[in-house]
DNA sequence: ATCGTGTTCAACCGGACGGTTGACCACCAG
DNA sequence: CTGGTGGTCAACCGTCCGGTTGAACACGAT
């Protein structure tokens, strides 16, 4: 699984891992501090740590005897593009539809049309 | 794995599911319209496509014997503001890191703190 | 009723995944 | 140098996942 944005999608599919996510957004840490609320051992989320850290959302730095775990925000950008983009496009998709059926030349009378909001 | 944020990213953590998604965006398609492009069975995009449709992200409607897929967009919203509510708190924290740093009343110098970039 | 087409169900296979235990490495403190 | 503590590596286990094949179902056409 080579690309970038399968990693950091997988890598989020987890909730213990998203919940790592969540933590480090609000101060970095390390291993064991992570791994304290779990009830899984300390290597389990030394492996979740890996899989983040694979998918670009995380960097552990040497610090003396400790390897405190900081959190990449930049990534996520590349989820929201992805997102953002085929969002948009089916958004457009139906204002285009919209548009086709307000402009129904002769068929059947489109009742009041089907997508309000 | 019941949480519907696994399911989503789970489901979009696949380079296959990910381009049915994009291509839908573009026009709702049947199940075979959509397997033809790949080089695995239909029954293997059947498979992609449950998967999908657990996730909230496609519907299948019934028009005769075929089974139109139709892209559920509003579903990224649960990602995008998952996303955006940890992307804004890791932002946060940088600011007021930087805060910090720079009001540094008189402790020892910080030789550059540890993360520069 | 029968056939053809489109789709799904069921069983199976190999590989990846989340978890465990146990050993190991890195580093600071006596 | 000997511990003790923080973290990782390695091997193993059960489960899920993406894929296959083969059979079944749903429905329109003839």
């Amino acid at each position: 699984m080579a690309d970038p944005l399968s990693r950091v999608f997988s890598a989020l599919a987890d909730p213990t891992r998203r919940d790592i996510v969540a933590r480090l957004a609000v101060a970095d840490a390390t291993v064991n501090e992570l791994a304290a609320p779990y009830d899984v051992t300390v290597q389990a989320v030394s492996k979740h740590l890996k899989v983040l850290e694979d998918a670009g959302l995380v960097s552990r730095s040497r610090e003396a005897q400790r390897r405190p775990v900081h959190l990449e925000a930049e990534v996520f950008d590349l989820m929201t593009t992805w997102i953002e983009r085929y969002r948009r496009q089916a958004e457009e998709r139906y204002r285009r539809l919209d548009d086709v059926l307000r402009a129904m030349p002769d068929a059947d009378p489109p009742p009041q049309e089907g997508r309000p909001s």
